[in-house]
DNA sequence: GTCTTTTCTGGTAACGTTAACAGATGCTTA
DNA sequence: TAAGCATCTGTTAACGTTACCAGAAAAGAC
């Protein structure tokens, strides 16, 4: 008890018996069994995030801005990655859950079995919160980015650049946040009555049930050589990511055609890379590292509070970022 | 304890009871205590992973070895990440070490209190694997990559193709594998009996006990102008990383210079970004994702073995990868 | 029918911690 | 001197699980 004492830095303990204890401690390489503490506290100060892709730079984003908030409140953070498996994700859920994080926040791809899961574990009382994934539950918060409004503004950029005809290049998955993308490019060609012609979206869908909609260089240039091969190609892509829209441009530059004059591209997501392309990457930032810190605070909000909590949702603006694969000039040009 | 067995499939259970059972955990939705069956068991079937900069490509890989074998035996993998910062990484043993992980494979830089801290660590009994970073102790496994070997194989690519004029940028820590790669720049010199210049040398030494070495595309940028800057500038450059290799082809191109004509760049990791720069860019690949593999191989051995087990070690061969930003020519010039 | 074996279920104690309480000591105040 | 208070330390019980043991019930052997 008075190791306890010493140990949490609580209650009355005489200093001379404070200094043996920890001399004591240290000589025998005492560490406190989290384990036993977090068993009879009820609370492990530790918090889940589940993420489905490391590689890809969103997710050392949201890390950071998830860990910067948590660490400043004494929280841990434990990441568990699932590698776009719904299958591991599942995994990661019961693993957290078993090991009894105070809460669990899900950067995942949406997917059936996915969600029904953690409706499971938040009716079992753990608490989540959503990030840039589609997820609605009454005790569950929310945040992500407004990719709707940011596949319109990419679109109504390169219909004001004059283009008509416009292709679009990803998977567009049953959930989530890539469908958004997708309708704002619909949005934006109908408010400027532009038909979409179903030739000039491609990518395919995915079965939301297998694998979670993620989509990748080899798509935007697979994707890409498709409509080069059509009578009338377009002269603008839309890609879904930035990864995609990298592909399309390898496949648009192989052969010898010119980025922006012939086609022009815009991409999603501002990886650090887009601004490193030759020519560099129009793009839509998204406040991935905001999007992070309003997701912890949301749950240590939801953690603090002694009763249930109702949802809260957070939707940030995302930003077009003019480079020059869809405007022509600027030093960069290489 | 009828429910103990129930959920761990272990011993006689009547059917109907186990039936019985299931419905009503079911029902309630109970899950088993991890943290108590932890501290009963005395382990938790759990790795951690510290990690310091996860927007790093090589961290992705890393995880994605260490997973992959981890999952197939059943092992969850939680991740620490520390943004370089040793203050961070600390904190993340410490976390670890308290949630009672079985184990702690490790792939930050090496720092003198990050060392120190992990010496005390594996004294009091926690299996440690070390990844990519000098860590010495008889009881700690170690796996990298041969960096000392690479460096070497770089500017002796350098060398045969007639520089004799080498610069080298990217901060050369004091402790670990940026140093390495400094020596086996170093020794290539030498081997082909030219003198190391110290003004070729650039990009600075790091305070090993506050930022573990780390070298970024600003510092190559920067690195890159002060070459360029001297009378008799490099017409090669060997960069301690593809990051810090971009920055300088930033630095090139800004001045008009042709890659490779004017100036040849190495870099070194092979990032996933390296074949998309202009020119592509002629690195040394590591093979990270084996190595993450066969430090979870190294942890599961150690783990499972019933008494201590003697240090193994691993030092896996690199590969230089050879593209534009030396050789002239190709189709993907631009 | 009796004895042995297998199958099944529950009691007890322990893992290492902490909240709540109880008791001891010394110091201050009336 | 006695009461009141602050300071300090130890005891007990509980968190939820599992190893171990005990015993009951069922099944099989003779």
């Amino acid at each position: 008890m008075t190791v306890s004492r010493v140990m949490n830095q609580t209650g009355y303990v005489h200093p001379a018996t404070r200094e043996k204890v920890l001399r004591v401690a240290n000589e025998f390489n005492y560490r406190r069994n989290g384990l036993a503490r977090g068993l009879k506290m009820q609370c492990t100060e530790t918090i889940g995030l589940v993420i489905g892709d490391v590689a890809n730079p969103f997710a050392a984003e949201v890390i950071r801005g998830v860990r910067e908030v948590l660490t400043a409140r004494g929280y841990t953070l434990f990441v568990c990655v699932c590698e776009q498996s719904i299958k591991e994700e599942v995994a990661a859920f019961e693993s957290l859950a078993d090991h009894r994080v105070d809460g669990i926040i899900v950067a995942t791809r949406a997917s059936q079995s996915g969600n029904a899961h953690l409706k499971k574990l938040i009716e079992s009382g753990v608490p989540v919160v959503a990030l840039g994934r589609d997820f609605a539950h009454r005790h569950t918060d929310f945040v992500s980015a407004d990719h709707l409004k940011g596949g319109y503004d990419a679109t109504a950029h390169l219909i004001q650049l004059g283009h008509k005809h416009i292709g679009f290049i990803g998977t567009k998955q049953t959930y989530g946040a890539g469908l958004k993308r997708f309708q704002g490019y619909l949005e934006a060609l109908r408010a400027h009555r532009i038909t979409p012609q179903e030739q000039l979206i491609v990518g395919g869908q995915n079965d939301a049930d297998q694998t979670p909609g993620y989509s990748t260089e080899e798509i935007g240039y697979a994707g890409m050589n498709r409509l080069l091969d059509l009578r009338k190609p377009p002269t603008a892509i839309f890609a879904r990511n930035d990864f995609t829209a990298l592909g399309a441009i390898s496949a648009i530059k192989q052969r010898g055609l010119c980025i922006p004059q012939d086609v022009a591209v815009v991409g999603f997501d501002d990886v650090p890379l887009a601004s490193h392309t030759s020519p560099p990457l129009t793009t839509v930032f998204q406040p991935t590292h905001e999007q992070g810190k309003i997701a912890a605070e949301f749950m240590l909000r939801r953690i603090e509070a002694l009763e249930p909590m109702p949802r809260a949702e957070r939707v940030l603006p995302c930003r077009l970022v003019i480079r020059e694969s869809t405007v022509a000039g600027g030093i960069g040009a290489n």
